[in-house]
DNA sequence: CTGTTAGCGCTTTCAC
DNA sequence: GTGAAAGCGCTAACAG
């Protein structure tokens, strides 16, 4: 029991064959090979009895290919892409690939870097949630033959294959519900300007508000950046207008937490001095101070999809098929949207 | 520039000199080998000029070391766990590592298989937050010589090293602020029964009541999960009781979340009907229907302690110091705890 | 200061 | 049915 089996070799010498026929039942080709049914069982029980796992590494440089996918994501505190990594995760697993998970710290100089180190990793194929808005160093990337697909934002032009929600008809109905309600003055608090995502949201937000005949005011959709501290600082600047908005818009549930963070400074409850809808729902969202209306992206699906792409991919010697997904959204309705319709408040 | 570049010997045969050199010089040992400005130059010009990057499987395979940490976690989607891998990933990175990003579903048979997996893989290390209870797999595994470290809960007896919180302390400090409150009834929601985590947490509750002389309820320490649903239900059941308690302890974000969502169909207010203190502080818990008070675990600390753990093991070849580090929690006080001392409200 | 050679552990021709 | 030998890309001994 104590015989250290560390490779292929050793436990061929101890069954007194060869390595090859080892590593052929080892790899399911008894049948192909036509090797014994006495040989194959001796090879799986010597195997199982060692506890010998066929060292991946060499099999990876042998193969050219290393059952690995590269996940690159902004953030992955950010609950949106842990959920993500998570159906990504177990989806990659279940087709036999392990994930080396990549944090770009929101950072447009760290993502070129991780794709590089990814590059020389090996990995056989690359999930992207990119940063910002700027795409040059992705599409030069994609030279290197290793498949790669975009998540969550899409950068237009580059003909880089994608799998995001439909952000634009998320806000249009959001925005809907709300008018519905009965508010006019709705504010929208903008994550990164120029980036698809954003883009279509803030797009969405002004045609449901065009469709009912109510104009812009650009002076309603500050904001520049995902995070907390932009819906805190444009929340804050809201509220001091004369003609403060009824309504906001968050366009990330972080620029929420800042709106939220902002409007209890002021002593404002959600939904009776102000109403708020905000993208991408958690489980806390129906826990916060007031249940939080939200369009939910379908983290899941979208996950799922991203693993067999790129499986399929790799499956096609790296021949990417151009996809371009765009998942509904739902908007999950709970109570931090007031009708003012008839009381006519604020 | 069109000429294909796609190993070090190719490399070597464009500049006329050998691999060995070239490998020298890319792996800045050009000083110790003397080689000469000019060809040292040399070749990092290439390398730049063709975007070559060496092979790290082929390194991995030369060298028996991937510069590949593996993190294993129950759920990744949990955001007391994605905190903690974002810093893992960052600080593996710093030192040259990558994380191979393992979620074990909260299953320990799964749990079993990924460690198998990730030596397969030769990682060169492992920071794992076990499942369960059972620890004979984690100390047969540790048998291989791949560094490996518990986070989060701990397996005593075991003599496997790990860095957590010192979570009776973070129970009791809770407890006892409740109490100096006025409470006198305070209910426990546990997660899995005998793991480190729970019974170090009930130890507190339990001691801290005994401090001030409250004798413990058994009946009021129910529970057997870190999940929503348990917090939920435990909660509908306490609320039954004839003398229901006037505050709970969460032993969890997620259990803190069932016990809202009780509350609310009850149509119970936080903190005037009920107080309620959970562990682990997230970004929204300031924003829920009550500001949480929370006891905090220095999950950024617990994070970089085990990197830099495993990369001193690996750096002594793989001989491991025991360590047992306890964190000290903090406890967030916000305003989800009703001072009863005056009022005797309930 | 630089190069030749061998070998990490695996799989795949090619041979019998 | 099975095996010997070559080679994936890299680096460490051993030369010189």
């Amino acid at each position: 029991m104590e015989n250290k089996i560390k490779n292929i070799k050793d436990l061929a010498a101890l069954l007194n064959i060869s390595a090859t026929t080892v590593s052929r039942v080892l790899n399911g080709k008894a049948g192909t090979y036509r090797i014994s049914r006495a040989t194959g069982q001796k090879v799986l029980d010597a195997a199982e009895k060692f506890n010998y796992h066929p060292n991946r590494i060499a099999r990876g440089l042998r193969l050219e290919k290393t059952e690995t996918l590269g996940l690159i994501v902004p953030d992955i505190a950010n609950p949106f892409f842990a959920s993500i990594a998570k159906t990504i995760e177990f989806e990659a697993r279940r087709n036999g690939y392990s994930l080396i998970l990549c944090d770009s710290l929101d950072n447009e100089g760290t993502e070129k870097e991780l794709l590089q180190l990814l590059a020389g990793r090996k990995v056989d194929g690359i999930i992207l949630a990119p940063v910002g808005k700027n795409s040059g160093h992705i599409t030069a990337f994609t030279e290197k033959g290793i498949p790669l697909i975009i998540i969550d934002r899409y950068l237009p032009g580059t003909g880089l294959p994608f799998i995001t929600t439909d952000n634009y008809t998320g806000a249009f109905e959001a925005v809907e519900h709300m008018i519905l309600q009965g508010h006019k003055r709705i504010a929208c608090i903008q994550g990164v300007r120029g980036i698809s995502v954003n883009t279509d949201r803030v797009n969405g937000y002004k045609d449901a508000l065009k469709k009912q005949g109510i104009s812009v005011d650009h002076s309603l959709i500050p904001g520049n950046d995902f995070g907390e501290e932009n819906g805190y600082i444009n929340t804050r600047k809201l509220l001091n207008k004369q003609d403060p908005p009824t309504a906001i818009l968050a366009l990330s549930n972080l620029i929420s937490l800042g709106v939220m963070r902002a409007l209890s400074e002021n002593n404002l409850k959600i939904p009776d001095d102000i109403s708020l809808v905000a993208f991408d729902d958690q489980p806390y969202s129906g826990f916060l101070s007031s249940p939080m209306t939200m369009v939910d992206q379908h983290k899941e699906e979208i996950g799922k999809l991203a693993v067999n792409y790129l499986v399929t991919s790799i499956y096609n010697q790296g021949k990417q098929e151009h996809i371009e997904v765009m998942l509904k959204p739902r908007l999950i309705i709970r109570k931090s949207v007031n009708n003012i319709t008839v009381t006519g408040r604020q």
